[in-house]
DNA sequence: GGTGAAAGATTAGAAGG
DNA sequence: CCTTCTAATCTTTCACC
């Protein structure tokens, strides 16, 4: 995986870009067609509407979305990193080691009084003491101060919504 | 939607359903018959086990991953809220305010100094400003403080890590 | 439960205007 | 961007293990 930052949009998706997505968003194992009629477009432009937005990067992933405690994940938590001002990594030699965890299904880094920040999903609270414990202070050198939130209750993942 | 931590886990998944939503996860598009060879089944069984992962909720979603700014959504924030200890709504209650904001792409209601997390997605600096002072601060009532985090690198979207 | 086969309907993917 | 084409795939249903 790429860093999602880095590059600029070269061109900007139009309308009908964003009706194949929106279409996808709702299932993305429609049917060529479903997606070509939402779009009001035929199938073969759907096709390379794509196509086109595999390559250039906008379509990220098709993917399914699985509700966690369903498949032994029955731990979500936050945790907020702040780094010393030494030793701290830059963002782009950390990002492999993060991708590298299973636990960690998002990072940022962030600007402001927190410097990182993870959303985790863990089997049990004593995955998540292990976790932070030796994956985190073990493999990311220059943290300072590691707090760790529970996750009480939260919304289902939910993808973007596109703008009109 | 509906709450992602209210029900039980009434029956566990097996090896051939995470085998199944392994594939879809690298490819919600993928053909059945490509999904049954991964899971060592048949293609009727691929169909049934499908249905069945749908039906109890297993299955979320099947959705598509954008890349927020090639779509107009530049700017992403971290935004941490905590509560006042009256007028504080509890989390059912404002899971639907919450969920009609386009803005917010995951909420999470936490155990420890923070009450609230949002991850939001926003068009540019400004619109995050008006976000926080209006929505925010307008439609949710009992907040206390609230402190915007500007995301500087993300990864990208990623699916759970299913356990082996 | 899972299998393998059969069946028509639908879709995919490419070619050409 | 559309229409047209053939091969491939979908999806259900079946009898059988």
């Amino acid at each position: 995986m790429s860093n999602q930052n880095s590059e600029p949009a070269p061109r900007p998706v139009d309308e009908i870009d964003l009706a194949l997505l929106r279409a996808l968003q709702a299932d993305a194992r429609a049917p060529i067609g479903t997606l070509s009629d939402a779009a009001g477009v035929s199938r073969a432009t759907a096709y390379a509407r794509l196509a086109r937005l595999r390559e250039e990067g906008i379509i990220t992933a098709l993917t399914v979305t699985v509700h966690p405690k369903r498949v032994g994940l029955g731990v979500s938590a936050v945790v907020l990193i702040r780094s010393t001002p030494d030793n701290w990594k830059t963002w782009s030699s950390m990002l492999p080691i993060l991708e590298a965890m299973d636990e960690v299904e998002y990072a940022a880094d962030l600007a402001g009084e927190v410097d990182l920040l993870l959303l985790v999903r863990l089997r049990d609270v004593e995955h998540l003491q292990r976790f932070v414990t030796e994956e985190l202070r073990g493999r990311i050198p220059g943290i300072g101060s590691v707090r760790t939130l529970l996750v009480l209750n939260q919304t289902p993942e939910r993808s973007l919504v596109l703008p009109s």
